[in-house]
DNA sequence: TTGAGATTGTTTGGATGCGAACAATATAAA
DNA sequence: TTTATATTGTTCGCATCCAAACAATCTCAA
């Protein structure tokens, strides 16, 4: 669906634009097709494995990263989910009309909002996650077994490398 | 910034949730430093080189895509930027306003709608690309050359894995 | 020529998404 | 104790973001 132009199209296209400069093809390609996978993946797993429980994508992975760390702060929560705390509060609400989590006040300090999942909250990951690992595992299928490892590993170097 | 827990805490405590099945964790961590990558590097363009040009992210590739292959179609600019048309008429509205691209009707076709650059915009492209294209050399410094073109190419074959 | 069906961009409604301002709470020093 | 500073979640304003409904246009068969 993407891409319909090709890498060497679209190299031409932009060497004619700036003929003068001297531009890293390779480090474009790997930013471009960095933002493509991840816009791919997600609308894959949005229109496949989430659409039928009703949830969007970051409602999905607010609600997997309080299952696996709950009780959980809300910064921790915005911060797992790579989310600005703004927006947390937005999906917090939502996730709470559905009836998935629970926000409480902190005991010990009163800053703090602390979520915890709900029954169906629970019952509802229970299910959802392993069929969504199974997508994950379908997702990487083409890359070689000795390979993925290595993929990961560079992922998480590119993060540290910007987030640094 | 993000992922403050290690990959082995996550995974001792999504196994304590779901201590009965047997998930694909090496997939796992792919997409899920898939999507962290992707995050991190959009901030830190968007904050960094985007930033002092009032452009978002999108609104930045929606220009991109427009610079290199117009005048373009609507829908082939939707479909390299990885957005809906529904978004795309939205951002080029913001893009009209800022007075970077100018929108037509085909002549050939009454149905389309044809968007060209304005000066200010190639004007703004030609100083902001080559500096977007240095962040991204910056981006991808700390992976071996050696190693760029492969990552490259694992991340095509992700997207062509779900999107066909 | 006409009318059914396909295609395109926009509108609509609702949910993210973020920075900045804000109120509430906590912590530190004086 | 009091005051200044820091931290946290929410609110506000605005810009994406998408699916579905929509109006305009095109195509093509009858």
């Amino acid at each position: 669906m993407t891409g319909n132009h090709t890498l060497a199209e679209t190299e031409a296209r932009v060497a004619n634009r700036l003929s003068h400069m001297s531009l890293d093809f390779e480090a474009m390609a790997v930013t471009s097709n960095l933002f493509r996978a991840a816009s791919a993946v997600r609308n894959h797993f949005e229109r496949t494995v989430l659409a039928k429980s009703g949830l969007s994508w970051t409602a999905f992975v607010v609600l997997w990263v309080t299952w696996i760390w709950e009780p959980a702060e809300t910064r921790e929560i915005a911060d797992e989910a790579s989310i600005s705390k703004a927006t947390l509060t937005g999906v917090l609400t939502t996730l709470e009309k559905m009836g998935f989590v629970k926000r409480s006040r902190s005991a010990s300090d009163g800053r703090l909002v602390i979520v915890t999942m709900l029954p169906d909250g629970r019952e509802l990951m229970e299910t959802l996650f392993p069929e969504f690992n199974l997508h994950e595992v379908d997702v990487v299928s083409d890359i070689k077994d000795n390979n993925r490892q290595a993929l990961a590993d560079m992922l998480r170097a590119i993060t540290a490398k910007v987030a640094g």
